[in-house]
DNA sequence: TCGTTTTATCGTATTATTACGATGTTTAAT
DNA sequence: ATTAAACATCGTAATAATACGATAAAACGA
């Protein structure tokens, strides 16, 4: 027990959950904004900017990085993260082709 | 340690990060789906069709429940659930606020 | 009333996640 | 060559999440 039994789910249900797992950290949801607003790419002054010591924010960095949300560049000394546009898109897709499934109800209450 | 630190982050970002969690397993993406596509909401004859054991299930619509994506109905003996299509209407912009965000970068890489 | 069905909750074992100090590597500047 | 800055990774402590058996409660039918 405590494992998820992911073969019992479609494909699709296990890549969403993945997807979304990058999404359930507040840290992980502020990084992409800030890396959405700021557009030109960004490295770890994500720690003087959420407060988080710089293993952790790596630490997350790489979840992103592992599911494609986000791609590294190195720059020098640094290293440079930027949002990945083409899975940003399909992400987004896949979301939005569940988000809406949702059936007109009329008014009120479905069930 | 081992402890999300939430108030470092807005209200926003832990908002859509505990939504976010709500997607974050393959069990409850497939009871969701299995809700969208039934309307006619269900109970846990989800048990047969997922393969999980009944506490699972149960466990799984009570978090559900508790970010608000589902509502519960008593009908009889047995307990009869269905999308909130409010909370489900906010969540779809509170994602896809984020989605839109991403900024055109001509052609290929951004960084 | 008695038994059945349906479901929620509790307890608990197992695994995953979060956070950070410590350490090592790489790059650039002096 | 030394030093400093920027990161990634390891190790590990603390906490959360997952799964399920067992049990209890509620509703209905015989």
């Amino acid at each position: 027990m405590g494992l998820t039994k992911t073969d019992l789910f479609t494909k699709e249900q296990n890549e969403l959950a993945n997807l979304a797992k990058a999404f359930a950290h507040p840290a992980r949801v502020a990084i992409l904004q800030y890396l959405l607003a700021s557009n030109k790419c960004i490295n770890s002054d994500l720690v003087h900017e959420l407060g988080l010591a710089q293993a952790t924010i790596s630490q997350h960095l790489r979840e992103l990085k592992n599911v494609g949300l986000i791609q590294g560049n190195i720059e020098g000394v640094s290293m440079s993260y930027c949002i990945n546009p083409e899975k940003w898109q399909k992400v987004q897709q896949l979301f939005n082709g569940m988000f809406d499934k949702i059936q007109d109800c009329g008014s009120g209450e479905c069930c």
